[in-house]
RNA sequence: CGGGCUGUGGCGCAGCUUGGUAGCGCGCGACGUUUGGGACGUCGAGGUCGUCGGUUCAAGUCCGACCAGCCCGACCA
């Protein structure tokens, strides 16, 4: 390609609305523009990435034996129903009608139209499957942020492992974890495996893959010593021995205006330490209100919550009108015992307490010497606390750490909840019939571009790997106008063509400044300078984009040594 | 869905308080001088000021409704 009649709309000012550092250099760099709220157009270079990204993996899903399709997009709205998660999914379906009024969805993954084809499998024989496709994904979210790092329409690679068994569905699982972990490594970003909650597509167990980046929305949490790593979401904590030491049988003490955790501590600190009080919330689990008790100097993490309560369509915290109908006290003097007219959860750190503090559901009014055994009617034990830093690792005891980062991948080991749904099931030897057990392995394509982006750039714009950059080697004409320099730069971009290399000819006529500025925005990991001094003198400059280190060539060796670095590049892991 | 902010040439913005018919920088076209790190001069093109309605002799400016985008929260495979 060359420069002087490719569209690479590069801009000096970055967009007013540029959060995330990838959303910035993507449309300086001329990659992308964007339409509406979550919806971008790939322009040409944004389009060669893509297509790199997506070549990458479709390469090492290839090898593990993936078999690829091509579903549609556009739902009838019954298989959703038939599959339960019409309304799990709730607003984030996109619904629409036709024109006889059939009610539509926008495909925002694909289990159930897999679903739909395993049916066709009828014996053991047939499986291991891996099936997978490539296409476009619709979200209605709620809030799309941060360019590509959450939109509504997207590319996502899915793939399904279809087994008799689950030693089958481990392997599968297997596969695709080692896979994954090429893809990201061959993309030139650092993702780490953690495990993670399977929120809304439900299943035993699930692994994100997650690249450290402060523009990410995922917190995780690693031990300072061992490997254990998990999203906050799913991640626990050692709990450290509490001894209550018997102490009062429950008696009732007036509280007046104290409503914290903090303020009743201060105000009786004998008795009220954040240790040693029950936090009660109130929330609504698909419309149920339930009681979550916590002790007084945790969080509460809500997708645990979620996760105790089974799939939930819908979770929410308690209005203070509610609070008042429910237990007749406002926040701050609430508390679970003598109730039993609603659902109880309890955190694991508050098992077997006693001598505690909570509200009395009476403004201004708490109990002491609460035990949870005796006086709290619990339905429910469960890890429910949020994890901070500095809590004790589970495994090893070390210490956890919280970073932020962005989620480029999630595999999950589904079950047989799709193929109870749509009747995919196999007979095994014995000629009795099992529902398939499904495995489900998601990529969003843009979303890695962008992770690439956050983790590859420096304060001149993007540092492309080579092996997902949309050009390989740029080659720099200085005086474009000058004849036989012109003449050298487009002999040697067509030498490059010849040995398959991804070059573009910047053949514009332009001050160099702003040739040099430009490559770097837009991040072409090789650039060789050719310039009227050298072509007479026979030599030309080739720097690399990471470090920006500048070297001299004689001219009629550089295709050469730039097709071994290229391919170097090509084949880092 | 709650709270906040913003919509003015392609991009980034000023003008609005105090109404009088639109301006700056970058970019763009032509010509000339330049050309190894984002040049300079001259001339020029380009805007129903988000939409609709209202007030007024007169609205980018005041009022109302709506739409869109962004931020915080809620939410989120």
């Amino acid at each position: 390609m060359r420069w002087s009649h490719a569209f690479i709309p590069t801009l000096r000012d970055a967009p007013a609305d540029a959060d995330a550092v990838s959303h910035k250099l993507l449309v300086q760099g001329g990659f992308m523009r964007q339409l509406s709220a979550g919806s971008y157009t790939m322009l040409t270079l944004g389009q060669r990435v893509r297509l790199k990204v997506a070549g990458i993996i479709r390469e090492e899903m290839n090898a593990i034996g993936g078999q690829e399709m091509m579903l549609p997009t556009l739902h009838p709205v019954e298989i959703w129903k038939q599959s339960g998660r019409f309304d799990l999914m709730g607003e984030n379906l996109f619904k629409l009608k036709d024109r006889k009024g059939a009610d539509l969805v926008l495909g925002m993954t694909e289990e159930e139209i897999f679903g739909i084809l395993a049916s066709e499998l009828f014996s053991y024989r047939q499986l291991p499957q891996i099936w997978y496709q490539m296409n476009t994904k619709f979200r209605d979210e709620p809030r799309p942020k941060s360019g590509l790092l959450r939109v509504r329409e997207f590319t996502m690679k899915d793939s399904y492992s279809l087994d008799i068994d689950s030693p089958g569905l481990d392997a599968g699982f297997d596969k695709h974890r080692s896979a994954y972990k090429r893809i990201f490594a061959r993309m030139g970003v650092a993702a780490v495996d953690v495990q993670a909650s399977s929120g809304a597509m439900g299943g035993t167990e699930s692994v994100e893959f997650i690249v450290r980046s402060n523009a990410g929305e995922d917190w995780i949490v690693t031990c300072e010593s061992c490997d254990y790593r998990a999203n906050l979401e799913k991640a626990t904590s050692a709990l450290s021995d509490v001894t209550d030491d018997g102490g009062p049988d429950m008696s009732r003490y007036a509280t007046p205006g104290l409503r914290t955790i903090r303020a009743l501590a201060e105000a009786h600190p004998e008795i009220a330490r954040p240790d040693r009080q029950i936090k009660t919330l109130v929330y609504y689990l698909d419309n149920e209100p339930v009681l979550v008790l916590i002790r007084g100097d945790h969080d509460l993490q809500e997708q645990k919550l979620l996760d105790a309560a089974g799939v939930g369509e819908e979770i929410r915290a308690a209005q203070p009108e509610e609070i008042v109908e429910l237990l007749g006290a406002h926040p701050g003097s609430l508390g679970a015992v003598g109730v039993i007219d609603l659902r109880v959860f309890a955190d694991e750190s508050l098992r077997g307490r006693s001598n505690l503090t909570t509200g009395a559901n009476e403004d201004d009014w708490h109990l002491q010497g609460v035990s949870m055994e005796r006086d709290i009617n619990v339905n429910v034990w469960a890890d429910l606390r949020a994890v901070v830093s500095g809590d004790v690792c589970p495994i090893c005891g070390s210490s956890l750490e919280l970073w932020k980062g962005i989620e480029v991948g999630h595999i999950f080991k589904l079950g047989t909840k799709y193929s109870e749904a749509f009747g995919a099931y196999v007979q095994d030897e014995e000629g009795s019939s099992h529902p398939v057990i499904m495995g489900s392995y998601g990529i969003g394509v843009e979303r890695g571009m962008a992770a690439i982006v956050e983790s590859n750039h420096d304060e001149k714009g993007i540092i492309w790997p080579v092996s997902v950059a949309p050009f390989e080697v740029v080659i720099t004409v200085l005086r474009a106008d000058d004849e036989a320099t012109a003449n050298a730069a487009t002999k040697l971009y067509e030498d490059l063509l010849t040995v398959g290399v991804d070059v573009i000819l910047d053949d514009r006529v332009e001050r160099p400044g702003v040739k040099f500025a430009d490559s770097e925005l837009v991040g072409i990991p090789f650039r060789v300078t050719v310039g009227p001094r050298g072509v007479e003198s026979g030599v030309v400059e080739m720097t690399t984009r990471r470090g920006l280190v500048t070297t001299e060539v004689g001219i009629d060796s550089v295709v050469s040594h730039l097709l071994s670095q290229v391919e170097v590049g090509r084949a880092v892991l």
